[in-house]
DNA sequence: CAACTAATTCGACGCGCATCAAAATACTCG
DNA sequence: CGAGTATTTTGATGCGCGTCGAATTAGTTG
């Protein structure tokens, strides 16, 4: 994986500029695997919400899933959240 | 200036998440400085917009601005952008 | 198959935000 | 002071997005 386009970046960006989806990142990165209700347990939105954030990440490649029964794994995907940092860093010399 | 919290991480996130915001940013950076009128020369958008825009990146502390007569000349602010880059750091281990 | 649980999808709502035109402010120069 | 230019502020508009409840899908277990 690459070099991320402007548009990636900025999607990234949006994507980390809400409140509960940025902690919702940060518990996943932290653990090395949570499932959905893990997730929930530790937030006041409701599940349906968590879902929906949990794909925006996903489709972003910011957390991958594998699904286990019933429940959905969720693993966050380093060199994702990496090529930002570069991008970042490239972005505003330093 | 310290570490940033996670309310101000979002916050600027949710700044560069803004595909326009993001390029005049990174104009800014690039360049050692730059007044509002270059800016709006290298944008389509309207100047009341850029403005808007680099209102709130000032209002994060992303970049300063001074005035000299009639042109405002703006700055980036690298400590800011390094801070939030190391709060992403910190996020994801890595 | 039927009952149950976990997770996602759907439909709808309300607010925030990017955007612009127009008015206002700030500054320079005759 | 008056005309002209740069920038910001104001007011308004339309769309995007976070949110939820309800319905749906997927999987397990009797």
């Amino acid at each position: 994986m690459g070099k991320l386009t402007d548009k990636e970046a900025a999607q990234i960006a949006k994507a980390l500029g809400d409140p509960n989806r940025l902690a919702i990142y940060g518990q996943i990165a932290q653990a090395d695997e949570l499932y959905c209700g893990e997730i929930c347990e530790r937030h006041t939105i409701s599940p349906a919400t968590i879902s929906h954030h949990l794909k925006v990440l996903t489709d972003l490649g910011l957390v991958t899933s594998r699904k286990e029964g019933l429940n959905v794994y969720y693993r966050s995907q380093p060199e994702t959240i990496a090529a930002y940092r570069k991008y970042l860093m490239e972005l505003g010399g330093k």
